[in-house]
DNA sequence: TTGCGTGCAAAGGTTTTGCATGGCA
DNA sequence: TGCCATGCAAAACCTTTGCACGCAA
């Protein structure tokens, strides 16, 4: 990867830590900022964002997009090789809940879509659509 | 579905029949703009967006988006049938090709995301990213 | 000392919303 | 006539960028 950074500043020390202290949790810029903020830390977001991107290229964390206007959501995921910890997400049309899925048997499709299909999905710009548990009732 | 529209009007009538010539293409809601602006029948974009709003919830439209600093696309699958005729769609995140795919296989996801995660999967909203094979070379 | 990193403010671009007007029933 | 749909303009929103200052090496 792309290693561009030259200088080891506080700002980035502490987003690293704070990430590396939250994986596998979904969060948005703007959480990250505010987490900043209540701490008595507060950290530009322009900031949040450029070390985000440099952490993205260097696969230690992961970006999600489910639309154009909701925020995306960004996941500490550490040197684990990408493959192995994919995450999935289904989002409720009705109440809009995003619905955060580890689970292995998709990855039948994964491998399915790429010997029958010769399509290599990427589960983590992959949204499910539907009508989660709670709102069926 | 819920059936909102109340009137019928030429704006309307003019967004429906334009996308129903162009089934399978992707375009974005300037583009739909700008072709009717050059038909010398210019149409506003908040109208554009609430037609293809509506259609969406119908079912008759899927949108698509790659990041959210890029416009979304959106494409015209008519009337695709009830369950049976289950046709799913997966997008390259390189060429942008996309890709239509009858494949009974992934009802076994539908049936493991109910059963197992109490999901109720609606495969015509979800788009799967990834890469297709000609880019994969 | 050098020059990258930070943070503020402003830009950038897409989508949504408010409101007066016009068209459908 | 009643009321929804339209369209303009402006807002809302997240993210990126420009630039001066500060801090790491």
């Amino acid at each position: 990867m792309s290693e561009k950074t030259r200088y080891k500043t506080q700002q980035r020390a502490e987003i690293d830590a704070y990430l590396e202290s939250v994986p596998g949790k979904h969060m948005t810029a703007a959480d990250i900022c505010a987490h900043f903020r209540e701490q008595g830390r507060p950290i530009g977001t322009s900031t949040i964002y450029r070390q985000l991107e440099r952490m993205i290229d260097a696969g230690l964390v992961k970006k999600y997009v489910i639309d154009q206007n909701s925020p995306a959501c960004f996941e500490y995921v550490g040197g684990g090789r990408g493959e192995s910890g994919s995450c999935f997400h289904c989002k409720c049309e009705k109440c809009g809940k995003l619905i955060h899925l580890h689970c292995g048997e998709m990855e039948l499709i994964e491998e399915h879509l790429l010997s029958r299909h010769g399509f290599s999905w990427n589960p983590m710009r992959t949204v499910f659509y539907g009508i989660c548990g709670d709102c069926r009732d």
